[in-house]
DNA sequence: ATGAGGAATGAATCCCCAC
DNA sequence: GGTGGGGATTCATTCCTCA
C-alpha cells in the first residue's frame, strides 16, 4: 500500500508532483461558499476561474488517458438553482477538458431542503479527460443497474422472482449509482468533516477510471473516503487537503484501513 | 374531461391562446438533430434562441405562479457530450426564466451505446417559472423514492422487510424519478412515435406541478402521453404537435383512453 | 392459468470504408 | 483528407410461444 496525505494548497502541493503520474483524479471540492466557515469559501463569481486553475495543475500530473471526476451540485437560493456550476463546465471545457458524462451519485439519506420542493438526493459527477477517450472500464464497477449498499430487489417487471445476485462484471454500469450518504458522526473524531462522500462511491468511480495499480489522486481529500477506497483496492493515492485537522485525521483513518 | 390536440407550429398556435390560461407546461421537445427525420431538427448552434423563442409565447399564456417542464438530454459525439443544452439553460435563465431545480429522469432500458461508457440511462427534466416560488405539491407526486410502475423494493436499510406499498402522500418526492420507457410498437398505430414518454411520468410531473382541475399545455405532444396523463388525473390538456400524423394519433388515444 | 425460456427491440455510439 | 452512410456492438426488458 502506498497512500500519503499532503497539507497546504493543492495547486502547490501538485506542483511538486512529476508531471504524467496519476491515473485518475477523483474529487469533491468545496461547492462555492457552502462550506465558508471551514474551509473559506469561493465566491461564485470566481467559482469557473478558481476551478480552472487548480484543474490546469492536475492536467500536467495526469497521464494522457487519464481522467477526472468531480462531485459537485449548486445549492438553490430563492428558489433559482444557482447558475455557477453551469459557468464552471463551461469555463472546464473552453480550458481544453472534454466533457466525458455527467454522471449521477443518487444518494439515499434523510429529507432536506425545502418542503415546498422535491426532496433533493442526487448530485452530479462530472467526467473530464484529455481527449474523449481515456481509460475507462465501465465493466468493472458492477452490474448497470448499479445500487451499492442497498438490497437488490426486483428493478422491474421480470419473470424472475426475488433477489438478483450482483452481475459477475460482464455488464456496463450505469451512468447513476446508488449509494447512501454516510452519517457525519460528529463523535467520531475520524469522520468528522461536513462533508464525507461514501467510500463504496469513491470505490465505484476509481474502478471506473483507474487502472489496477495505478494512482489516485484528490485534491480536496477532506476526511479521506477517496484514500480508503484506493486502500481498498490496491490503487496508490496521494491526498491533499487545505485543512491539517482533516489531514491528520485522514491519515489515522488510513493508517487503520490497513491494519 | 377537456382535451384538445392542435396540428400546428406550437408559436403559432398558442397565440392564438388567451393569456395566463395555462397552469403547468410539461414537454419533451426536439432534441437538437436527433429526430431530424420526424420534425427537420434544429441546428444545435440555434438551439438556445429557438427554445426561448418558444419559451416567450409559453410564458404568455401561463399563469403567474404556473411552471414548466422540459425534458432533455444531450448526446455524446466523439466522446464529448454535446455543449448546446448549457447554452440553452443559460439562455432560458437570460430570458428571466428561474430555473427551480433539474429533475432527473432514471430510465430503465437496454444498454445502447459506446462500450466504453456507463450505460446512460437517465434523461433531465428542467423546471422552469417565472420566480423562485410557483406552485407545486411536492407530497401529492407519490413516495419520496419515486420508482414508477416497478415493484417496491427495500430501498435502503429499512425495519420492514419486503415488499412496501406506496405512500398515501405524506413523504415528499425525490428528485430522481424511476420510470421505465415505453416500448416503441412500431406495430400499434396509436404508439408508433420516435420518442414517447411514459405516460407514468407525466403524471409524475403533473401532480408535482399542476394544482387539481389545472390545464397542462404540451407544446410538442408527440404520441399524447401528456394528454393521456391529463386524463387520468382530471387535468384540462391542450397539445400541440408539428406533425399532422401524430396529432390524429393521439387524438385516437385519448379517444380510446376516455372511453 | 402459470411459468420457463427464447427472440426481438431499443431517443445510441463508434468504427470503418467508400467516395 | 474530410465527409457520410452502413453495420457491429451490447444486454435489460418486453413479448411471445410452448410445455
Amino acid at each position: 500500500m502506498t497512500a500519503e496525505i499532503h497539507h497546504g494548497d493543492c495547486i502547490e502541493v501538485m506542483r511538486t508532483m512529476p508531471g504524467g503520474s496519476v491515473d485518475a483524479i477523483v474529487t469533491s471540492p468545496p461547492y462555492a461558499e457552502q462550506r465558508k466557515s471551514t474551509y473559506g469559501g469561493i465566491p461564485e463569481a470566481d467559482y469557473p476561474a478558481w476551478t480552472v486553475a487548480w484543474m490546469a495543475e492536475a492536467w500536467r500530473v495526469l497521464k494522457p488517458n487519464g481522467s477526472v471526476i468531480i462531485n459537485i451540485r449548486p445549492h438553490i437560493r430563492n428558489g433559482q438553482v444557482s447558475d455557477y456550476v453551469l459557468h464552471t463546465r463551461l469555463a472546464i471545457r473552453a480550458a481544453g477538458w472534454n466533457e466525458c458524462e455527467e454522471l449521477i451519485w443518487k444518494k439515499g439519506g434523510p429529507p432536506m431542503g425545502s418542503t415546498h420542493r422535491p426532496r433533493r438526493s442526487y448530485e452530479s459527477l462530472l467526467w473530464y479527460a484529455k481527449h474523449g477517450r481515456p481509460y475507462a472500464d465501465p465493466k468493472a464497477a458492477g452490474p448497470s443497474s448499479t445500487r451499492i449498499g442497498l438490497e437488490y430487489g426486483r428493478l422491474g417487471p421480470h419473470r424472475h422472482s426475488g433477489q438478483r445476485p450482483p452481475s459477475t462484471g460482464t455488464a456496463r454500469v450505469s451512468d447513476v449509482v446508488e449509494v447512501n450518504t454516510v452519517r457525519n458522526k460528529k463523535s467520531d473524531g475520524l469522520n468528522d468533516h461536513p462533508a464525507p462522500f461514501p467510500v463504496e462511491l469513491a470505490e465505484w468511480m476509481g474502478k471506473l477510471i483507474c487502472p489496477p495499480n495505478g494512482t489516485i489522486l484528490d485534491p480536496f481529500s477532506g476526511s479521506g473516503s477517496t484514500g480508503v477506497a484506493s486502500v481498498r483496492n490496491g490503487w496508490k493515492f496521494v491526498g491533499i487537503d487545505a485543512v491539517e485537522k482533516y489531514v491528520e485525521m485522514s491519515r489515522e483513518r488510513l493508517k487503520e484501513e490497513a491494519a
